[in-house]
DNA sequence: ACGTTAAGTAGCCAGTTGGATACTTTAGTA
DNA sequence: TACTAAAGTATCCAACTGGCTACTTAACGT
């Protein structure tokens, strides 16, 4: 369940994917990724590719369970270092560029491929994001501005958060050095989206 | 200038890259492209290719500049349809969805290719959206409850609606059916996000 | 010390690829 | 009508690919 990701695989298993998630960054997708190149990447024979996995889309299932893996553990260790009662909201987006960072290769082509021809890789980012946004609407609907708010208005304000962090985080993966700039600009989106459904939803109530 | 794209190119020239989009929208990218496939897919012999490009990369510097063709000349239409005074805002979600079902494949490749690996396609792509953006600042500053709004936080928000609705614009692209619904998604986040400007500009005034 | 198994390797195969060279067809136009 | 240039084709090539069978090495429990 909670065990940290592909840490008890074996070695030649942890060089591959390495070396796959490497490539696919490179490319731009993993539908482009060569078989013998990634074994070459890894140094290994290309033979030994199937000794751990059947064939590229085995690999890539294991790579987005590898990607939902790091969110859950990620979400679980914000969780743990916030007082209760306090929300997460204010530090999320600085720990979500955390744990890609830490694993950049993997969330990149993982979060690219959010809108790549759908597949078994797409369908479980999609479910990771989908968990965080309801994960994070009910935390923000604890605070006390925003308890009425109609749900269903405030889960699309986070989805338009979602949506406006991905993007930034992939901007962060790719320029590391603009974290500060990224980072503003997520929080500021953050302030516009949650004071206009608090300006929307009092207007209407 | 002002000329719809890829009308005066030959026949083949056209076939293959309808071709070639059709097929990247298939693999998720387009740089896993065959060249031979291509070709086959377009009912061409693969030497023909060579008649038109010089290569793989080339080829994509077409698609690119079809597509900033595309946004500029749907833009100029939206801008000829309203009214002068009448802000653009309130149809441009609705155009921008017209404009990419019409060319779907190029669209689906080319919004794709935003986040992928630095390239020509990918620089001509957020050139496109940056001019966009610009655009629409400028359009809604115009607006009575706007004018008061700094420039650069008015541009900011544009951003956020930019990336949002190209979110939802690749996902109207995969499930058309749905475009009343994401439609409604964008006017929200759009409203939202508006109020949330007005709110936040005035209480630092 | 030995046998079993997982991990890794070597070499082969038929099929496909990008690209070159040389040829044919089509369409315009002088 | 004959000439030309653009568009399209046929054929060949060395290089590479995914996947197969068969072999070697390393690790580990007994």
């Amino acid at each position: 369940m909670g065990r940290a990701p592909v840490a008890l695989s074996p070695e030649g298993k942890r060089l591959l994917l390495a070396a796959a998630a490497k490539l696919a960054v490179l490319r731009g997708s993993p539908h482009a990724l060569v078989l013998r190149e990634v074994a070459r990447e890894a140094g290994l024979n290309h033979n030994t590719f199937y000794r751990h996995f059947d064939d590229m889309e085995s690999m890539m299932r294991v790579m987005a369970e590898d990607f939902a893996a790091h969110v859950r553990h990620g979400v679980r260790e914000a969780r743990a270092s916030v007082k209760p009662g306090v929300p997460l909201s204010g530090i999320v987006v600085g720990r979500v560029f955390d744990m890609a960072i830490q694993h950049a290769d993997i969330f990149t082509v993982s979060l690219r491929e959010l809108h790549g021809p759908a597949g078994p890789l797409r369908d479980v980012v999609r479910q990771s994001l989908a968990d965080l946004a309801e994960d994070m609407r009910a935390d923000l609907q604890q605070l006390p501005e925003l308890q009425a708010v109609e749900p269903r208005m405030l889960r699309a304000a986070v989805d338009l958060l979602i949506r406006n962090t991905t993007w930034l985080c992939l901007d962060y993966l790719e320029q590391p050095e603009q974290r500060q700039v990224l980072l503003d600009t997520a929080r500021e989106a953050f302030h516009s989206t949650m004071a206009g459904v608090i300006a929307r939803s009092s207007r209407s109530a």
